[in-house]
DNA sequence: TGTACATCAGTGAACGCGCGTTCACTGATGTAC
DNA sequence: TGTACATCAGTGAACGCGCGTTCACTGATGTAC
């Protein structure tokens, strides 16, 4: 049953990916490690080949999430329309229905927020650089503005925006919960 | 061992408070009945005398954890100032590093908002109303604007402290997270 | 290049444990007469 | 007001179950000669 080192590495990723989703999907806790196999198409038994523990997994798995969501605004990834264009893009991205709608394939600090706030020291220090590389990459599309200025103002929207949409998801009027996305997205591109 | 009607009714209230706190403490998944139960000065076997379940237990704890911080911020509670030195003060009591640092005793909708998410409907609709509550307060020392501009702004700034004290729990800088917590409090108070 | 053997990814059963929930039992409370 | 009995809050043991983790086993892969 042996496979290749390629294919084992593979075979990890993939692991990582479903962890990644599931967490994100069902939560930390209410995610077990079975689960995590099967929709990773393997037996819960071989994941010890991968991986040390529940807990590294969360870290990797964490790590693997914010690092989809950091590529996907950075620069190269720009539109047309110069920095502020992006910003207005940014913002509306994160606060899409479709983004609300998708926890699983979003951000995780929306998705497990205060999962994360409990979680072991390694996926806090993950979930830390994570924050801070999506503030970085808020703060150049507000490069108009002075750059200590553009970086605390960064920092600003990105909790507003994880605010609006964990608030977005937990509420059961889709009226208010689309408002809530709408006002926040008004703000945040006024400013 | 039967109590007098009086008696168990401050049972029940006590559970109610344990869990509130528990919950908002570690978790709802992490929080387990035995420990509820426990934090009460009970045992578990009789948990079944006061509740159906532990979805009825987190949907009233949360109703529960609700209620304080909403009343903490109801008219009677205001300050001298008028309501503009209202809404600064609940903005700074909000963005406190108490506040941070005592999820016990603070916000429901920062302390288990994700979990909150994936609750059971009646939780949702508990924390539902918990959220619009805090958004009328919110609105009300917001008075000095049009009715509908204020409780516009009064959504937006709850779920950015929303969003700013879960992340602010989440970073493992402390720097960082005294950064956030500043940040937000600029940002909202001069708007 | 071909053969013999060590490696180790993945399986599936089993581990102890704590979960949410149930239940027989207790004895003080409240009620009926 | 006093007595007999039903009620039911709280206990502690037990339920089945799924958790994270371990382990003996398998067989294809990679290595040594």
């Amino acid at each position: 049953m042996k496979k290749s080192k390629a294919d084992a590495a593979l075979t990890r990723k993939r692991i990582l990916e479903s962890a990644s989703a599931e967490f994100r999907r069902n939560g930390i806790h209410a995610t077990g490690m079975a689960e995590v196999m099967a929709a990773a198409g393997l037996t819960k038994g071989g994941f010890y080949r991968h991986f040390a523990s529940k807990d590294q997994l969360v870290s990797e798995a964490c790590a693997e999430g914010m690092k989809s969501i950091v590529q996907a605004g950075e620069p190269p990834v720009t539109r047309g329309g110069g920095p502020q264009a992006d910003f207005r893009a940014t913002v509306e991205d994160y606060l899409s229905v479709m983004h609300r709608d998708d926890p699983a394939g979003g951000c995780v600090l929306a998705s497990i927020g205060s999962e994360l706030a409990r979680a072991c020291p390694e996926a806090r220090r993950v979930a830390s650089k994570g924050f801070t590389d999506l503030v970085d990459n808020i703060a150049e599309q507000l490069q108009a503005k002075e750059p200590e200025e553009a970086r605390s103002q960064a920092v600003f929207a990105l909790c507003a925006m994880i605010g609006a949409i964990t608030v977005s998801r937990i509420v059961d009027d889709p009226d208010l919960s689309a408002t809530i996305l709408q006002e926040a997205k008004r703000h945040l591109v006024e400013t």
